[in-house]
DNA sequence: ATGACTGCAAACTCTTTGCACAACA
DNA sequence: TGTTGTGCAAAGAGTTTGCAGTCAT
């Protein structure tokens, strides 16, 4: 997890390419990279922002495009407010809570995984399956605990 | 599939609420029953305007919001562009072409949909999951026929 | 040196809100 | 008749685009 070896694999995927190694680029992988996260480009440019002030939001999302093509980041699409930008990208679901709007993983069984990717399998070339489970989390769920 | 039959169900269910029948929510919620199909509110607008020339796409918002609370239309978000809302509110997942960016549904098994309602069940209480298939559909697949 | 990348500003799309009029109950 | 719902217009949120200057190569 350390900044060098993370920024290796930045490194060479855009040597690959022919793009170029920016500070922005490097800053925004690392963030990405430590918070293994879901994050919206503005909580990206608000984190990245520290490390280099005078950041762009435009910046942000050209480059978090860029990392989607990547292989590096994947978008989530929740529908409430803003996109999200995920940089784990072994296979795991997104529980919404419709309350307080909290996202957070949910790990789905290697099997569940497997059976969505071959969903629809003859005529549809899947690339990747986004689930996104809607429901309350703990602190919002009117029975129980609250 | 008859209106008087649809319309019923819609009626009952406003009733019940105390919410009122108007003509565009009778004809907003045949257009979707009949065409059973996800559809942006742009185009719920345009299907309606036909048979109920002046609606606006502010009510239609409202409309789609409100038969959402009633379980009548799901929400679907693919992050590419407008939202869809979709009156099939059985278990299925939708496909999208990265390419041509068409919707298409693809229906997902039991055991899976099962599944998906259940993960992450101790403290996250499950309402609803989406699962939305990113890939290329048959026109647009690289290899094979085309 | 040269071309890609960035920051700024503005445009664009989709969705929501405020308010006056219309229409269901 | 009293609200609820509708249409209009405008605002709002999120994302993208155009362009001039900067910086990696």
């Amino acid at each position: 997890m350390g900044c060098d070896g993370t920024d290796a694999i930045l490194v060479e995927k855009l040597r690959e390419r022919g793009q170029r190694v920016t500070s922005q680029r490097l800053v925004i992988h690392r963030t990405l990279s430590v918070r293994d996260r879901h994050l919206t480009a503005e909580q990206v440019l608000v984190e990245v922002s520290e490390g280099l002030p005078g950041i762009s939001l435009p910046t942000v999302y050209a480059t978090l495009e860029l990392f989607e093509q990547l292989g590096l980041v994947r978008r989530v699409a929740t529908g409430g407010g803003a996109l999200l930008f995920d940089s784990r990208t072994s296979p795991h679901a997104h529980a919404v809570c419709r309350d307080c709007g909290t996202v957070t993983d949910v790990e789905i069984s290697e099997a569940n995984a497997r059976a969505l990717s071959h969903a629809g399998d003859s005529d549809f070339q899947v690339d990747h399956a986004e689930v996104v489970i809607w429901g309350r989390c703990a602190s919002c769920a009117p029975s129980a605990d609250n």
